[in-house]
DNA sequence: GTCCAGTGATGCAAAAAAGGAAGCGGTTTA
DNA sequence: TAAACCGCTTCCTTTTTTGCATCACTGGAC
């Protein structure tokens, strides 16, 4: 869209941090991307850039004005979307942010099933930490997120939740398999490896040990679920990972196995959009969806 | 600003009917204007007027468009009057629609009162019926209204209120004068005036009537309480008018005398806003001054 | 201290985009 | 049937934007 050229400039120049770096990321000469700087500052009467000696950096009316840009930016893509849905189209595109453990089963299935619905519709799937998918959200990069224990919660307006106990990841023949509930002492006195600390569920297993006099100390901390389940195939050690994570049934010989919640209170998934936002046609019904898959599994 | 130029011609054109006449109006060629529709259209992905033999009109598309693109244009001055607070200029705009009987005595009073403390405030006084000044609202041409019971309140959001007890008008030697609290039937007896049917007052006294079975016969009416004021002096008949629209004291000759609640229930006079918008830091400073007050005068 | 790499700003010519004039084919109106 | 409008297209001119070369300035390496 022509009108937003001006916003594609000045976020290139706060990325690159100076005109001239992102005159070349943009193609085009360093003098035009400075005129045309110039030409907004003065037609929108204040400047949004600070000059510094080594380039340049947004005031805070600069960050003011990126904020609104993007806001705009995605109003008008919910109004072709809206524009799209009234001409019959069924088409639009979904971009969610979620965390690990929707990755291998819960969204694959969800979004084909929507797709199978609505063949035109495309999707964008970010797999961030809760920080990072919050921050998605609030820079219009995502339209939803799907997030286990998100963090601060501001600008985050919650559609749906589905409370999750952490479960332990084992091999057969671990000496725990054979219980039906494991207590966290039990596992932390068992070599065992866990999350890296932005995520979730390290987050909530640290909770739990702060007020005791145990200490957890894995053998591996990863930032990969991934890695995490493969790794137990190797070493006979436990890992942990929330339900929907897992497979139903286990069939690469890995058993799950919940932590007591007198342990470990349920976390909670959340669907959540930024706040005040109202979202293109096809998201805010892929969200019905989610929220509504939510529903059944509680 | 220069990105919103597309949004002036279309709007321009929406207005004039056809391509032809908004060039006109805007003091360009028909073929240009037709280009930057035609171009428009395919950037935004779809045609937003549909080609009649005499002239083009608005789709649903476009209707959709033209929302989204006031709702931008007022974010954008949004920002700029948060940027001008952040400067440290206390200045911007404030633009309210009202109904006539703040006209004479309130809104003056408060818009000098708030001048006096911010003098780098301006300020557009719209004068609206009340369906007029919730258009007003929804089109972003006012960013406040406050008028005496609004009526569908849809896209309007209630920032505050104060009950007004519709009084009657008249003359000192009119017969009535004599009475501190009238009724209703009482006034309809003697020869009087009313508002024009789209009026607040007019809307509760026919309400009052219409389960009696007397009727109003007003031997004027008319859309101008200014104008009803003033021909109370030269025919002795009674007219009708809130208290906020009246002198705290009689000085031209003219009496006022409340009507009985149970004759007419109070009416609200409603100080509103669009639903949902953040409105310019200087409106919505207005809008708490004007809030404050309604409550001291409840 | 000196030099140098890197920055934003600016004058001027070239390139690109937008605008204007005229006219075409169509439909409504008188 | 003729005149009046309409949207749209073509050709050419005008305006705007861009690229290039260059200036003035700053911070860090040496």
């Amino acid at each position: 869209m022509r009108h937003l050229q001006n916003f594609r400039y000045i976020e290139a120049v706060m990325r690159a941090g100076s005109i001239r770096r992102a005159a070349d990321d943009m193609n085009i000469t360093s003098s035009a991307l400075n005129r045309r700087i110039q030409r907004f500052e003065e037609e929108f009467g204040f400047e949004i850039f600070e000059r510094l000696p080594r380039g340049v950096r947004l005031n805070p009316a600069g960050e003011l004005l990126i904020q609104h840009f993007r806001q705009q930016e995605s109003d008008l893509r919910r109004v072709q979307s809206q524009v799209a849905d009234l001409a019959g189209e069924r088409r639009g595109h979904v971009s969610i942010a979620c965390s690990q453990a929707l990755v291998p089963y819960f969204l694959p299935e969800r979004i084909a099933a929507y797709r199978l619905k609505h063949p035109g519709v495309t999707f964008t799937v970010n797999v961030r930490d809760r920080r990072a998918a919050e921050k998605d959200l609030s820079e219009f990069n995502s339209d939803l997120a799907l997030v286990f224990e998100p963090v601060q919660m501001v600008d985050f307006e919650v559609l749906g939740h589905l409370p999750q106990v952490i479960h332990a990841l084992m091999r057969h023949d671990h000496p725990l398999a054979s219980k039906s509930e494991l207590r966290l002492r039990d596992c932390i006195d068992v070599p065992h490896i866990l999350p890296a600390p932005e995520f979730g569920v390290r987050a909530l297993i640290d909770i739990a040990l702060s007020g005791s006099t145990r200490h957890a100390q894995p053998s591996v901390e990863s930032g990969s679920f991934d890695f995490m389940r493969h790794y137990v195939l190797h070493e006979n050690v436990l890992a942990f990972q929330i339900p929907i994570g897992l497979r139903p049934r286990d069939e690469d010989g890995l058993i799950a196995r919940p932590i007591s919640t007198r342990d470990i209170p349920p976390g909670a998934l959340i669907l959540g959009q930024r706040r005040g936002r109202s979202l293109p046609v096809a998201s805010a019904k892929f969200a019905q969806d989610l929220i509504a898959t939510l529903e059944t599994l509680q």
